[in-house]
DNA sequence: GCAATTTAGTTTCCCGGTTGACAATCAACC
DNA sequence: GGTTGATTGTCAACCGGGAAACTAAATTGC
């Protein structure tokens, strides 16, 4: 007794997808799929990716930041900078230095910090080499050679 | 300004970033950068990426689409469906339609939100074409490709 | 036929992010 | 020196997503 008092004729645009768009589209979705996957990933250690970014971000620089450095570096707000560094510090992982303009408080990494990315840089590096198989050497090259294009 | 050289000393771990590594950061921050681009893009039409998403999903579908199956189709929650479609629903760019199993409700795209999306194709079709820009035709489907083994 | 299980959708609550307002501080300029 | 404007970090409010609890309806098993 259930009849659709609408029909199910659907209209339908032609759209015409362009190469471009489905590359980007793909990108999207991958890119989608792997933020969630790492945020899975490190959600066992207690963090985000993105506090795990900021502990990479600290190592690679080799010397403290200011938060906002940090932000502008993973292209975040202040504002979660700043809830980032909380926890970060709470964990011991960071530690928050006076400096000599009053308004910045650098960001060091901490030995534990330090440790932690240690421990863990195999697991990182093991989910990188799993999602990346399907590629060759020469075409996991190829693929970071185009998306720096994109940059 | 600059004090206590002491304490800015920094623990530095030695991180060997694996190609691998290299191409799964770039894909994840090219792909972040996509989706904060093309969210602030449809925001101008009072719509999110996602909710751009449907539409174009329930489009290519030519045909009505259970809830569930569209956020199988787009990777997302039933909870976070629901209030996708309760936007679109207001916005008469889809409509609800009972079906045989009670439980389900179809969704169908309005001719209002087939003309939303003609119209706004064009548009979303430029978006695609500068992104990709910096790439030949040759790397852009190279890219595809490369995106596609990763899937 | 009827209980138990499963499924689709909704609602509630929480989490991570941004925006905007704010205080403190620094820089520039009269 | 004192005022104005910019910058840094924090906080409150809001928003888009997911997980889990819940309802209604279908399915399975006895």
């Amino acid at each position: 007794m259930i009849q659709p008092a609408e029909s199910k004729q659907m209209p339908k645009i032609k759209l015409s997808t362009s190469l471009a768009e489905q590359a980007l589209i793909k990108l999207m979705r991958v890119g989608d799929r792997l933020w969630r996957e790492s945020d899975e990933r490190f959600g066992r250690w207690g963090i985000s990716d993105n506090h795990y970014n900021v502990l990479r971000i600290l190592n690679g620089a080799g010397e403290p930041l200011s938060q906002i450095e940090i932000g502008r570096r993973m292209l975040s707000s202040r504002a979660n900078v700043t809830k980032l560094i909380d926890l970060l510090e709470e964990r011991k992982f960071v530690k928050r230095l006076a400096c000599g303009d009053r308004r910045v408080k650098l960001i060091k990494l901490t030995e534990t910090g330090a440790t932690f990315i240690a421990e863990t840089a195999s697991d990182v590096i093991g989910f990188a080499e799993k999602v990346l198989k399907p590629l060759t050497k020469a075409e996991q090259k190829s693929l970071a050679e185009l998306l720096d294009k994109l940059s």
